[in-house]
DNA sequence: CCAAAAGTGTTCTTGTTACACCCATGT
DNA sequence: ACATGGGTGTAACAAGAACACTTTTGG
């Protein structure tokens, strides 16, 4: 092309400002993950446009320019229109850039993982989402299934010090609930009573009276997070 | 320029989707980290073109989509150019993004953050850096002050954790050193004989056939890292 | 011999693990 | 009344903090 010719030559007067590279295709993709009974799921979509037409991959979008503050409204935007979910948790994971990964060129995505509660999970399959085990989704376009393993690993990785898996149930819980989302999300077991102290001593929780005894033998007590934002603690849990 | 507009028009015409917004800047820079014996500080260049030229911010630069592998190659391209650095630990921050935070329009940058050893400081003080105290640089164009915190509250949280603060030091250095960069890091006070015991127990140090007597009264035994990647463990240092 | 930093050992405190036990409910 | 999961208490054990002590050098 006559632009990467120009660009080449230009670089070589450039050394002041290099901005005569064209400038890169730039993304936002989201890895949804949910909590099914078993495993971990990632949220997929058939995408409706080239590249890969009809593929099932990461929902994602281009930066509305005119609109969106930065990337975290665009991956907002994004679970709003394609996946019909507002209020769930998201921050960003990474950007993954370089020439081969979008057919179009030059391209770097900004990856955000999200947490589908429990009790969303309706909402996102209405928008014809498809829940695909972590461990085991198909083949993946570009390189999906690379932003994929890196959203696990962060959600393992941070899952052990601070609330995030309490943001894949919904707004109340019980604590053997939240006990089973930790030993699920990070495939451990966790000692029942040391977890109840513990989750005690951290003060991240509060009571709500009433209780729930529908999905158990003796009614539980119900808890809701303390605050709503992720927090972090020193020790494991 | 020229480009730019060719950049423009070019869009109009090519797409399908919603590609039809005009593509974001998109930049990457580095936080360049180095502890000075009173505290840590952040290298800074004067900019030699627009905007903001003269002032002093990050080393950055334009992903070159001819040459660069992805944006890590992008900073590893301007940490050797623009602050004569090869080797030294880089990894990615975080990526900022918005349609103010640079005058030229809407913009994102991919952040990373790097640590020189202290027998390097020569080789960057080579190419005209200047070290500010991360708490006490003047004002910082663009963003850069948000970024800068952004790498410290990283370097923080990671650094109680794994090798990070080694990768301030040389490539080989006393126990002594170790703790007293983990201290300055962190901010704390160590205890020297648990230190020692933990630092022995996780195995991330080989000793070095040889001892320091210079900069020390009795001499002390040289260690260096048995794994020049980053380590992580999962109890705190 | 003294100062100064390296390196070791021992105690005390704290957090973690394991397990036994009681409680409230549906069948 | 008994099976089931909820919830509490306690004793044994491992990890961490504090501190006193010995060692090796330079002056």
């Amino acid at each position: 092309m006559q632009i990467a010719f120009f660009n080449r030559i230009k670089h070589h007067f450039s050394m002041v400002n290099d901005d005569a590279y064209e400038r890169p295709i730039l993304t936002v993709d989201i890895v949804l993950l949910m909590l099914a009974p078993d495993t971990l799921r990632v949220g997929l979509l058939k995408r409706a446009a080239a590249p890969f037409v009809g593929e099932l991959a990461l929902p994602g979008g281009y930066v509305h320019t005119d609109g969106d503050a930065d990337t975290l409204a665009t991956a907002r935007r994004v679970l709003k229109v394609k996946c019909g979910l507002s209020r769930v948790f998201c921050e960003q994971l990474q950007t993954f850039s370089g020439p081969k990964r979008d057919p179009r060129g030059w391209s770097a995505t900004v990856a955000y993982y999200a947490l589908l509660p429990e009790h969303l999970a309706s909402a996102a399959l209405r928008q014809e989402m498809v829940f695909k085990p972590v461990s085991g989704h198909g083949r993946l376009p570009f390189d999906h299934a690379k932003i994929v393993a890196a959203a696990v690993e962060r959600l393992r990785g941070k899952g052990s010090y601070s609330t995030l898996p309490a943001f894949l149930l919904g707004p109340t819980f019980t604590l053997s609930e939240l006990r089973s989302v930790y030993e699920r999300v990070m495939e451990t077991q966790l000692n029942d009573s040391a977890f109840r102290r513990k989750i005690d001593e951290l003060r991240i929780l509060e009571p709500v009276e009433g209780e729930v005894s529908k999905r158990t033998a003796r009614p539980a007590q119900l808890f809701r997070l303390r605050d709503e934002t992720l927090q972090a603690f020193d020790r494991k849990i």
